[in-house]
DNA sequence: CAGTTAATTAACTACACAGGAAAGTATGAA
DNA sequence: TTCATACTTTCCTGTGTAGTTAATTAACTG
């Protein structure tokens, strides 16, 4: 498997489980310490503490250390991946598309922002 | 957890497997029995007959039968609720990504193609 | 230093899943 | 009705992962 297929399957392996796309959703709105993702769910620190390193592996999380805390900060990179993947099925995702297919175009050319 | 956070569950599950990528990759160029799908991979039709299944679940292949032959093809709807559901990262994934954006606008207004 | 807080690691259970081999099903052909 | 083709299903094994509690590490606080 290429290096690129390994990184697409961690992204979406990491995408597959709804806490995680929820801790996602939390870090739009700014950084987090696990304690802080960990609030909202039913379930005990070490299981969101395995959740932030399988979203660290994929690239989807980036950790800094602060005293005892360890803040989370979302990573673009991997969703971009997804969007450049899915590039290949554009013309089944409709003629709408094509505006993504647009911005794909862009990114080859780098004039990623 | 919602329908269609148990709906992503099953798209992002399935996509997260390089054999199943690569067989969506396939059908990309047109429709393909099983058998078809099975030939350029070095496992046994049972192993792929299983894919094809968690795909068909994800919603992402379509089967028809023809006489001992199940024609799978291409869904694009699970793919298009992942776009949709990328829109919630829009700012993180650059301005570039407004031509995104303007796609899921559209998309809400019922302009789908 | 002892104690507290924040988070990870370890050890375990339960379960899902990828894979193979072998058997079963469904359709068409001789 | 017998055989071949195209899958699917069943049963099995090994591996990975989500969850738990308890122990451990790391850093600050009094």
């Amino acid at each position: 498997m290429t290096v690129e297929a390994e990184a697409l399957t961690a992204t979406f392996t990491a995408l597959a489980d709804p806490t995680r796309r929820a801790i996602l959703a939390r870090l739009t709105r700014g950084e987090a310490t696990v304690g802080q993702l960990a609030e909202p769910f039913d379930v005990s620190l070490p299981a969101i503490s395995k959740h932030v390193k399988v979203l660290q592996r994929a690239g989807l999380i980036e950790q800094t250390r602060r005293a005892q805390w360890r803040s989370c900060r979302l990573r673009a990179e991997p969703l971009r991946d997804i969007v450049t993947w899915m590039g290949q099925y554009r013309e089944f995702l409709g003629d709408s598309f094509d505006r993504l297919d647009q911005y794909l175009t862009d990114l080859q050319k780098g004039e990623r922002p």
